[in-house]
DNA sequence: AGTCTTGTTAAGACATGGTTAAGATAAAGT
DNA sequence: ACTTTATCTTAACCATGTCTTAACAAGACT
């Protein structure tokens, strides 16, 4: 379920918003101060913040600041103000989104899919640095950083597995790949003896490996 | 080429726009006729509707509400009624756009280019909600865009709900279309186990299946 | 010779698919 | 409403084929 902060002083339009947005399994917890509101962020983890700037007696783009300062969340900006500077400092300031009130649900709704989706692409962009990297023209392959001390024949069949890396590679796909293993395609037993080798080397526990799965009946699969 | 459907009783008008849409490349058919402008829409597919509320004789907006009933396509209403409440209304009922007659083709040209982007963009997000992802080379299955840990038979078994989905297969079905399982018809009861294997991976409560449900005296049907 | 690498073998660990039987559930009959 | 019957579920178990792995042998290179 997606967690949205609100700080809107305006309840009706509030409560509103929120209904609307539960029917599509958003949950909305809104705050008329954007001082709770900021306290609740660091209590709670929150998917994305809808940040009122027509805020009584104090300035909106502050507490966009604020929450853009201490946290890593995506924000939309709704105005009564129709003043075009307020919304290119917002965006300015790293705000994601500007609607300018009043505005249909719907839009909004629409917005804040766009916006989780993109802030969730780019958090998996973080996440994809890769653990293992090939380097074909060093012929080595490195594991956080550090070379791994590879056989010629644990290097030809590691490297075919990072070449292609979530597909499962048969017994015989490596040994057509391969031309230092010994083709004859027979001697199966001599592969999962390397796939072992290779395994002690870049495994925490062999038994139960995180990156070279065993595919019963198929073959391996190799997994970042 | 965007292909428009328009419903306007003012041919005059209807040629105008017509002609100013076809410069960027919307090809425009117009019916004067409300009923004529339905039957089209069932026979070919068209990317959004023109609808004018101000039909001679007939409500607008019921012909407005039987568009959205039988298709999945925006709508932008126009009107010399300058009555808010038939905004509202046509905005209720599900159509994306209101535009009071007259109107700048301008105007109209920015909204129909908004309105695809946007309606491209929620038919995207529909597409994401599959929960249930088949890779067919990869040879996976992802819930919720995790790999599910699935054996050979699982696999096949409910790779092939997933290509029929909502449909309901019956065992002998299932039997067919998998070479892996002991294709005597008789062995119900082993698959009945594999379904109940595979129902502990996928659903939450399996005594209540939210996807794999059991068609009592026929088979199985998966449900998204 | 000594070290390193690759292949062979065999024991046994393991996963998987099938079997069974008891129990749950739904539909039909009374 | 109740019993009966057919159907489906599910846990436990087993047979089987597959995969792992340790130990060793053979060769290659230094």
């Amino acid at each position: 379920m997606t967690k949205i902060l609100m700080v809107e002083d305006d309840s009706e339009l509030a409560e509103m918003l929120t209904q609307y947005l539960l029917k599509f399994n958003i949950e909305v917890t809104n705050f008329e101060d954007p001082f709770l509101g900021l306290s609740a962020l660091k209590l709670k983890t929150y998917d994305l913040v809808i940040l009122d700037l027509t805020l009584p007696g104090m300035d909106g783009l502050d507490v966009c600041k604020a929450i853009l300062e201490n946290h890593d969340i995506p924000i939309i900006i709704s105005s009564a103000r129709s003043d075009i500077s307020d919304k290119v400092s917002a965006l300015q300031l790293g705000a994601d989104d500007y609607l300018p009130k009043p505005y249909d649900p719907r839009e909004l709704e629409i917005r804040i899919k766009t916006i989780l989706r993109r802030f969730n692409k780019s958090i998996k962009i973080k996440e994809e640095k890769k653990i293992f990297v090939l380097d074909e023209e060093k012929k080595t392959i490195k594991k956080n950083n550090l070379v791994l001390k590879l056989t010629a024949a644990e290097y030809e069949v590691l490297s075919l597995f990072l070449k292609r890396v979530d597909f499962i590679i048969s017994r015989e796909d490596i040994f057509e790949h391969s031309n230092l293993l010994n083709s004859d395609y027979d001697n199966v037993g001599s592969l999962s003896v390397i796939i072992n080798r290779i395994r002690h080397k870049i495994e925490e526990n062999t038994k139960d490996p995180k990156y070279l799965h065993t595919i019963r009946g198929m073959g391996y699969k190799f997994t970042q």
